[in-house]
DNA sequence: TCTGGGGTCCTAGGACCC
DNA sequence: TCTGGGGTCCTAGGACCC
């Protein structure tokens, strides 16, 4: 019997936005470090210390520690260090899985020969991030994704933590642990749970699968139960092509005239709209989002008849959702308002350019181009695009009736 | 103490079709 | 005409994660 060495590893920046921050000013070093203003993105270890926690109100932060350094965010910094780090991952594993800006799984299964055992690989590659790019990531190393993501976040800050591919080590790890610390176990679930009684991941495990279905549903109650008994058979996979663009503003809670809501929608569907493009896709369904006080959040969603990439028709919808919410906003306090688009599909539309010969080209221009280059069944799917204006037609018109 | 902005996935009901 | 079964798409909401 062999033991087969666990080759998943789970990597996360420490702090990272905070700790870019310290990386670029010494003064920073040592000191608590709140990087956000109204509320805190992230925590140096040092403000963490004082309680202070992501998505915390700036001011209770403050509070909790007044000698904190605030600063302003610098998106473009993170990104490049995070470019710099995924860089570095990609050169430790043929296999990333990159899970947001900072956090990553890595698969270094058949490695052994060419870069030692999971746990050197590990350790090198926290070397190497510390040295090419000055910031201190965390490792955790296990048979499955689940294991080496609560593996990390036990290790955390600055550590390197390798549960052995054995059942009763990775028992002995998981079980004693709070339901909570199950990737995918947030509040409401962690509350079911324990007024059934059940506290820890072995309780979990102790606890019959169909109870816990008809705790918390078919498919949460069936992963839960898995993870509990440590299946997990989720490969690590690239990145898969992302599913929605969104943009949201939080709009505090002075009271907004229709005109002012309607400023925000439009800088809120250009700011999706500039992404949309910049990615070469188009969108089929409209989501526009509403928070109704602090508690209470709705959405309305419609989706065309057609994708798209027309910033007017994407406007026009979600002008026509806004107006149909209104009902249901009437009477509360409007806090949020976002769009997201979803439905997206590359743009791999094929493109007929149309000469401007002195003249505006129009339907008749179009229908005779789709139809010679493509043939008249193409005509249904066809739509007149003006790049300048950004606005698109259907080259036919709908069907009466 | 009322707190941002960006995402993912799942569920349930209704409409519609075969 | 009634009853049944299966599938897809759409909408709205909920939970979770960083």
């Amino acid at each position: 019997m062999f033991a087969l060495p666990a080759t998943i590893l789970h990597a996360d920046l420490d702090a990272f936005f905070a700790s870019v921050e310290q990386r670029d000013d010494p003064a920073l070093r040592g000191r608590p470090v709140i990087v956000g203003g109204g509320v805190v993105l992230a925590a140096s270890y040092e403000a963490r210390a004082f309680g202070v926690r992501g998505a915390m109100g700036g001011r209770r932060a403050l509070a909790l520690c007044p000698q904190a350094v605030v600063v302003r965010p610098r998106m473009d910094a993170y990104s490049a260090a995070s470019r710099a780090v995924f860089a570095l991952f990609r050169d430790t594993a043929p296999v990333v899985e990159g899970l947001s800006i900072d956090e990553a799984f890595l698969d270094v299964r058949g490695l052994e020969r060419i870069s030692g055992s999971p746990e050197e690989i590990a350790a090198r590659l926290r070397a190497r991030v510390r040295a090419e790019v000055g910031l201190a990531v965390t490792v955790g190393v296990a048979r499955t994704k689940h294991l080496a993501k609560v593996a990390s976040a036990a290790a955390k800050p600055d550590g390197l933590l390798v549960v052995p591919d054995d059942p009763a080590a990775e028992r002995g790890f998981l079980h004693p642990l709070p339901v909570e610390r199950i990737w995918g176990v947030g509040p409401k679930t962690a509350e079911r749970l324990h007024r059934a009684g059940i506290r820890t991941v072995g309780a979990l495990a102790e606890t019959d699968e169909a109870a816990l279905v008809a705790l918390l549903g078919a498919h949460r109650g069936r992963h839960l139960h898995a993870l509990a008994h440590n299946r997990d058979p989720r490969r690590v996979t690239p990145r898969r092509r992302r599913r929605s663009i969104g943009a949201q503003s939080a709009l505090g809670s002075r009271r907004r005239s229709a005109a002012d809501l309607d400023a925000v929608l439009v800088g809120l569907v250009e700011r999706v709209m500039r992404r949309l493009r910049s990615g070469d896709l188009t969108c089929r369904t409209v989501v526009l989002r509403l928070r109704l006080g602090y508690e209470h959040r709705i959405s309305r969603s419609a989706t065309l008849e057609r994708p798209t990439r027309s910033t007017d028709a994407v406007l026009r919808s979600a002008r026509a959702l806004l107006a149909a919410a209104r009902p249901a906003t009437d009477g509360h306090e409007l806090t949020l308002l976002g769009v997201a688009l979803t439905g997206l599909r590359a743009d791999d539309a094929a493109q007929l350019e149309l000469p401007l010969d002195g003249r505006r080209p129009g339907l008749d221009d179009a229908v005779d181009a789709v139809r010679e280059r493509f043939g008249t069944g193409a005509l249904r799917r066809a739509v007149l695009l003006d790049r300048r204006a950004g606005v698109e037609m259907p080259v036919l018109p709908d069907e009466p009736g």
